[in-house]
DNA sequence: GGTAAACATTGATTTAGATCAACAATTGGA
DNA sequence: TCCAATTGTTGATCTAAATCAATGTTTACC
């Protein structure tokens, strides 16, 4: 190993997450060409793998977003989480060997598709790719339980907090602007991913916007007051309770 | 490679989905030993790790049942787990070398401690282990989207029916009865899992008694009919629907 | 460029489940 | 074996958000 390893954005699928060559040599990219795969682009509503699909590969978006989502025997539907670029589709699906839930493209999607059968070689290539793997699902563990959190404990003002400062860490880490973004997703799609009717998701925005906290065109969203959005969250110091006095 | 391969249970720790002796030699089983820990049993109450401690290891729950909760910055709390024997610990902690929520034993508890940093020797030894880890993570992400789901969309009634259920298929797995077991955990926990009040769980398991669904005695459960509560699942075909007719 | 379909907002009404309140049943420690 | 503490149940009331309903706005396709 001669370099410091670092992980830095791969040539080949522009994606700083999942794909870590740690100073390649010419041969090693050569190799990975071979088994990461660059798929056509999928359009909005064009469907990635759907629920039940024989697990084949994983996939690194890497543009646009895509949804993902479960259906249950009842047939409701529960949008599980939104993926941008750098994020990885599909990790559930190993377990046993079928997708456990469907991914659809809400914009025109391009993803790295990486063979499952391929991923032992890969990582024998690159010996991080595994543990970088781990540590993707691990978030993802992680993302899941706080959302968990936010679905069973809050209320649809927090729900929409939360929901709004996530996206603006993800876009603030893609390089865009953390305070002002446009919300790919319909309304209807962040209600049923926050568990709320879309009303009240119209409703909400509303309030907050009335509140001064954020500002609303149709899908292109400002956040005017980020603290007072963390507050929501509570992910700020809790701000000091005026009393009445006497 | 001689023996088919085959998960078997694991004498040092007794877990079948954990620790894959693949026809170990005895000097691999020696180094096992040394690898693998066997905790001091956990008390009632205790907690095996706590969110935000460094993360040092992995546990496999070898007996008893195990809590996890993570809290959120304004101190909400969710519990969003229970382990049953044979299930992994601590797989959220990889991302960051922090836990990312509290692990708390529900009953006295044993486990088997495998310290990260013996995992790649581990896995080493046992090539299968670190595949096996994957579909471990895999299979915690799907149950929590299918939480998700549950929360986010279901009713009081199915939430209890689809958390007997599970509980059913766990304590089926593990050899014990799938109609007749005992609730560990108190009904404030179910509560707080399953995003009810506490209330709201005594009045649904009782309204399910007087059906002839289920039998309860205090922390006792019987399932008398697994299609009924199958059915608030909605994994099973739906009952004909019986219109009033004229 | 026009029109149907999909998406979004706002208001009125309903409801499932939370909260408040009182009491009963277990549990565990002296 | 008793008593305090914890845990569980049931009833009455309240409320946040769902649902129902009507209308406005954007999008995409002939």
């Amino acid at each position: 190993m001669n370099a410091p390893m670092s992980i830095q954005s791969c040539g080949n699928c522009g994606l700083a997450s999942m794909c870590l060559p740690l100073a390649l040599t010419q041969p090693e990219m050569t190799q990975l060409d071979g088994i990461i795969k660059k798929s056509t682009p999928y359009r909005r509503g064009e469907s990635i793998f759907r629920q039940g699909d024989a697990f084949t590969s994983i996939y690194a978006v890497r543009a646009g977003m895509v949804k993902t989502t479960l259906v249950n025997a009842r047939g409701e539907e529960q949008i599980t989480g939104f993926y941008f670029p750098g994020e990885l589709l599909g990790l559930n699906g190993l377990h046993e060997n079928i997708y456990a839930g469907t991914a659809i493209a809400l914009e025109t999607v391009s993803l790295c598709e990486i063979p499952y059968t391929k991923l032992d070689e890969l990582s024998a290539l690159l010996p991080e790719l595994r543990r970088q793997l781990m540590r993707q699902m691990s978030q993802e563990i992680s993302d899941e339980q706080n959302m968990m959190l936010v679905l069973a404990k809050t209320s649809a003002e927090e729900k929409l907090g939360n929901f709004l400062i996530r996206l603006s860490h993800r876009f603030k880490r893609l390089g865009f602007s953390a305070t002002q973004f446009r919300l790919t997703m319909s309304r209807v799609d962040i209600g049923n991913y926050l568990g709320l009717a879309v009303e009240t998701v119209s409703r909400t925005l509303t309030k907050l916007q009335q509140r001064g906290v954020i500002k609303v065109e149709g899908k292109e969203v400002t956040i005017l007051d980020m603290s007072g959005l963390s507050c929501l969250n509570g992910t700020c110091e809790e701000p000091a309770k005026v009393l009445s006095v006497g």
